[in-house]
DNA sequence: CGGTGCATCGCATTCGAATGCAATTGCACG
DNA sequence: CGTGCAATTGCATTCGAATGCGATGCACCG
């Protein structure tokens, strides 16, 4: 196993190279090559000669000398700005599963905040990753220097309006225009919101979809508070939502699961509100907690497994053949009915 | 910003390398190489020129090639059993973080199962990653097999006993038998244990702990049964529990929060249990859902802060210094006394 | 004005593997 | 035993940037 003795003069120790298990082997340079290739012709004993050697040396081939005469990285770069929302985790393993099923790798990129991505982008064409998927929204600019270098993207969970780019999304205000629709069928009149971080496009756009249904139901008057997607700061928004109306709602639609629970805690322990009897509380994702007993949210449920799925093969068509035309694949939630609300069991 | 029309000659794009560059400034490729590097030497006017060339033909220096001629990818490996544990996403992005400030990118690999180490640690040796962060486990020939190729590892949250090795890692074992002693000194004589799944080696700590002080107590005849660290599996424990000892313990040891919950939901949903009236539930590792006040779990947190930014500047120590000798980090975890349990509050 | 030293720049080579092309071998068949 | 075709193999080149070394220029000093 371990008779790395051989060339071992004293401390340098550079590892081996195709070359040397040619020489070894007593054969040419691309005949290794062939060898560590599937494609490849190479006779079965020039196999286990190579074989032989390659083992004997340590050898592997080295994926970065390939990728710069193959121009293939086989690397993926997946970007993802750093929020404390509970279901991203879930989406980049995913992710990195599906891709190391084609036998491709990924590069982790984390934002601070969504600002940085002009630095962190730059970082990523100088990879020379054959592809991104990105959790983060671009700007025109941007996503038009990512094309002019030529890299196949694919937005997960946002897109750009009128522009032709690949997206993977889950329909936020369907999602959320159906929850708010079961509230105010089951009789709720006065709502409040707590948003994601402003800088959030999915949070902006599921407070639309709220925002849309409850106009069309001709509901006002709708009080909406901020939060960063944290358990606390779904605490201190109800506890705000509670200041500014002088007394709670009829339902609080929550921009995720996590400030739901932060609500459904507040309502419970700082205001011996009953929920779903006095208040009813929604959240979205779907994400683990969100089924806790205690909790027990109506929500709606992204289909992580399926979109990832389709994030993937689209980027991986687009990399085979980047001629493929823009398209964006839309997903609807799956609708879950929790106790934390009160629904109309019989309606729908 | 476009203008990368200058050589489409129609489909084929190549994109632009420092010939180019050097071309069009009418300077050598060298000198392209050495604006773009940071200690080198390039006069005034040189920058200018260079860098008014690639700004026109939108080039940014290739990292692939880079690091084949400087042996060093700027690319570490973080290794990571896909497990349910709801802790490990936040390990995952903190080290991204940290490994950033340092302009390193983290390849991640994830395991289906804590099995198929071996491909996952032969793609991981072909990238030529500067190092290797893992939160699963290596047998003895895996760690050999690295070492050998020279790659510097350190390992997060579990060690190789007696063997030289770097680590970082919480005292699993000391946190359990704290949560052990505060149990058994509030009263509370009998226990049960629901561990993680039987490859985590965090989890066999974490019994190991809680057994030894438990035994060291005098106590016998705990009950023990086997989860995999996600909630369902905390329900059906907790109820398999009830069903072998033909009623509650005073206790339940979970292995880690999520299971904690899910007994606590069982307990409470399924059998009419006060928690903590009628029986106590631990968990352990800190994270989110613990707060929650329906759960205010009794746990250890695990500082991960402190932890991931410890195995990242290990990891860079010897990158840059290959000849430094192992190092074990291990820190004490924070205790959590939450409502779940009903330790004595006038104790320690 | 000649000499010394430093900053800057270009030349040529290097990193490790893939691949087009040509040369060689092997094999089947007549 | 000769021919033809296909499967193997080797040679030489290529990918894109970094770097040791030598050449050049310039400032400054005596």
């Amino acid at each position: 196993m371990s008779e790395k003795a051989q060339k071992s003069t004293r401390a340098r120790w550079k590892r081996a190279t195709s070359y040397d298990v040619a020489e070894l082997a007593g054969v040419s340079q691309s005949a290794v090559s062939r060898v560590f290739q599937d494609g490849a012709s190479a006779s079965k004993q020039m196999r286990k000669r190579v074989m032989a050697a390659a083992g004997k040396l340590g050898y592997r081939p080295n994926a970065i000398a390939r990728g710069l005469i193959t121009q293939r990285s086989n690397m993926v770069a997946v970007i993802m700005s750093q929020q404390t929302n509970l279901y991203y985790p879930e989406v980049l393993v995913q992710l990195t599963q599906h891709f190391s099923n084609h036998r491709i790798r990924v590069l982790l990129f984390t934002l601070k905040s969504e600002g940085d991505i002009d630095s962190t982008l730059e970082q990523v064409l100088q990879f020379r990753v054959d592809g991104i998927v990105t959790a983060a929204m671009l700007s025109r600019a941007q996503l038009a220097t990512v094309q002019d270098a030529n890299i196949p993207i694919v937005f997960y969970n946002r897109s750009l309006p009128d522009i032709p780019s690949n997206s993977v999304r889950c329909d936020q205000e369907e999602g959320e225009r159906w929850l708010v629709a079961e509230l105010f069928d089951s009789g709720h009149r006065t709502f409040a919101i707590v948003s994601g971080p402003e800088d959030s496009s999915v949070s902006t756009e599921r407070t639309t979809g709220a925002l849309q249904k409850l106009r069309e139901k001709g509901v006002d008057g709708v009080t909406i508070v901020t939060g960063d997607y944290g358990y606390d700061s779904g605490r201190s928004a109800f506890a705000g939502i509670v200041d500014r109306r002088g007394g709670p709602p009829d339902a609080v639609i929550a921009a995720n699961d996590v400030m739901a629970i932060g609500c459904i805690d507040e309502a419970r322990e700082s205001y011996g509100l009953d929920v779903p009897g006095d208040v009813s509380i929604v959240g979205f994702d779907g994400t683990g907690p969100a089924r806790y007993a205690a909790y027990d949210l109506s929500t709606v449920r992204q289909p992580v497994k399926r979109m990832t799925e389709a994030a993937v093969s689209m980027l991986i068509d687009r990399i085979g053949n980047p001629e493929l035309s823009a398209e964006k694949r839309v997903f609807s939630g799956e609708r879950i009915r929790g106790s934390s609300a009160e629904f109309a069991a019989d309606l729908d």
